[in-house]
DNA sequence: TTTTTTGATAGCATCTGTGCTATCATCCAA
DNA sequence: TTGGATGATAGCACAGATGCTATCAAAAAA
């Protein structure tokens, strides 16, 4: 049976173009899920991180549900209370 | 004479808050500029990178001038096509 | 069970980023 | 000097994110 990775290396070959978009999507998750993953790690709920920053529960639920892509601005101000960075690396060539 | 990094050193103490604020500055320009450095040294224009990622020249330039701060999507989008990576890691704590 | 907490959602107004087009000054090469 | 390339800006309409408030179902705690 295929897997979902199979589907998706599949139209990664297929469509360059959708492909690009998947990963800046696989991107996005992997940083909101780092983002759920270290407040809870921290042991404080939406209400308790949205109040340190300033902003109100909906904005962090709707991001951490991927309701929104959030701008770069919110999303260093939740990180910087959550005790994350945001590095820029080279991004390792596709051998 | 004081220096300027004098000044944001005695800020960061006095008002905890506008400390945050400044950091998130700080981190936002050191991840443009990463971004400005990347396109430069592929030696590509604003133009050349815009048709790139299918974004008009002004969008970019708006970014690279820190007119406006980015949304994490269009950040990605670019990042992509300058062999970029944006990385999350936990913050070194203040020593 | 009852109460509280929690995450997800909704509606709404507002702010902001974006696309699109065009212009401009500067710089560099022909 | 002339012409092309470049980066910065402008105005506009539109899409999208955010703040604010409130609600709801499910989970956890009492």
């Amino acid at each position: 049976m295929k897997t979902w990775n199979d589907y998706k290396e599949h139209v990664k070959i297929v469509d360059p173009v959708i492909a690009k978009d998947m990963e800046e999507i696989e991107v996005i998750s992997s940083i909101v899920s780092a983002m759920v993953e270290q407040r809870t790690a921290m042991g404080i709920s939406q209400r308790e991180l949205a109040a340190m920053c300033g902003i109100p529960q909906s904005s962090v639920a709707r991001i951490e549900s991927c309701k929104t892509t959030p701008n770069l601005g919110t999303l260093l101000n939740i990180f910087q209370h959550l005790g994350l960075q945001l590095t820029v690396t080279p991004s390792k060539p596709t051998l």
